[in-house]
DNA sequence: CCGGGTGGATACCGACCGTTCTGTTGCTTT
DNA sequence: AAAGCAACAGAACGGTCGGTATCCACCCGG
């Protein structure tokens, strides 16, 4: 996943005046990246959208392996970081993981979205390369021990097992908008995370007016540590 | 989705003894691409591969780009044609739903499992490519009306809707079977999937049969021409 | 005033890219 | 025997790749 919401964690203030060289390679590398694949970009695209010089690239990052690299690194931790913030926002456990797809809808009907980051590159590199398939699965796992936290909260019979569900729909929900275009299709894997939801809380019904068996799982909001 | 399971369709008989200097390149090209990513496959590894010569290659294709969609069309329904094979052999239309899963996680776990060529090509691109974005929808538009036909004929109340949602857990299973080269994947959309199944069939042991008003859908399992 | 470090400009390196070219096999078909 | 033709080998094209070296213009603390 990648390309965070532009709107908050404008990082360090000054970088709005004075962006530093390493700044400016890490915007210029990152947007061309995922606008036109890793392998496609080159380093003389990134230097010159970035106004920089190529031997200032080479000085920080040491060689193109070690930039995308850090991109990924940096990409993934704004991501996150966006990601966290925007299901947070809603009160219950239960309302934080619902408001997952529709979250992932509007960054799906950016005009810049590209899909996936760390999917992308893992996809178009050698498929026994280690590093980027250890440094996505890092992201990933960060990512689904959070949904797995809530769906713990909420009562979910399973907790670790929905996470994983969850995050199967994420990801196809990614891969599908970037190729069709279609923000909807968050629509679509949030209804069916929804149901997933409420098979693993034990109530079926959509709206919880009718409550059929309700034996406990309404406690277990309070005393979740984070992690 | 693609590299198909070699065990079926062996397409023409004579070329197991003398495989035509195309299929030489087609599955030289397919093997690298798959393996490697496109972009980071050059010509000359394919006619290395190939034992064909470099002018064969444009005299046959035309351009690396056109050698691309080639082996996109012919993987994909390579592909394609194993699948429905793999599902159509069990006997009830659910039971064909049910036995996705399982056909992905066979596939999951080949030993030369690269992901699923389209997605990745896609991803490696420039992404306001038009042309193998088309390619891709065409593809996952022929395996989603299968899969939305058996929905239908399964008793699925909204059969589309569910293929959609089958279409997405498929996706996010091959793009995290890639990422973690772990099959099991399978199962957990597998059973995602068979739980959306069976709410949609409305025989969830709880659900209580909520109809709306939608008199028909009932009919129409017949007369589905699929392409 | 000086000296050192940061970063920009530029030229260059060997390697490889996709592509085209010339020329040569060897098997058909006449 | 002659001609045709698909496929071969291999060199070479201009261009770009990732990466390096050189030189120069600042800026800043002493």
């Amino acid at each position: 996943m990648a390309h965070a919401i532009p709107q908050d964690a404008p990082s360090h203030v000054s970088d709005i005046f004075h962006p530093t060289p390493r700044d400016r390679l890490m915007n210029a590398a990152t947007r061309l990246f995922c606008k036109y694949g890793i392998n496609a970009t080159g380093i003389d695209a990134i230097v010159d959208e970035a106004g920089t010089a190529k031997t200032t690239l080479y000085k920080i990052f040491g060689s193109k392996n070690d930039l995308v690299e850090a991109v990924l690194e940096s990409e993934g931790k704004i991501w996150r970081g966006w990601f966290i913030a925007s299901i947070e926002r809603a009160k219950t456990p239960r309302a934080k993981i619902d408001s997952i797809f529709p979250a992932l809808k509007k960054w799906f009907s950016e005009d810049d979205y590209y899909g996936c980051v760390f999917i992308n590159a893992v996809g178009e590199h050698p498929k026994d390369e280690t590093r980027l398939r250890a440094i996505t699965m890092e992201h990933k796992s960060f990512v689904l021990a959070h949904v797995e936290q809530l769906a713990r909260a909420a009562g979910a019979a399973k907790p670790a097992f929905l996470a994983h569900q969850i995050g199967i729909l994420m990801d196809g929900a990614i891969v599908a908008a970037m190729v069709t275009r279609d923000p909807t299709v968050a629509d679509t894997a949030g209804k069916a995370a929804a149901a997933l939801l409420d098979e693993a809380c034990g109530q079926s019904a959509k709206k919880p007016r009718r409550r059929r068996i309700q034996p406990s799982s309404r406690l277990g909001k309070e005393s979740l540590s984070v992690a």
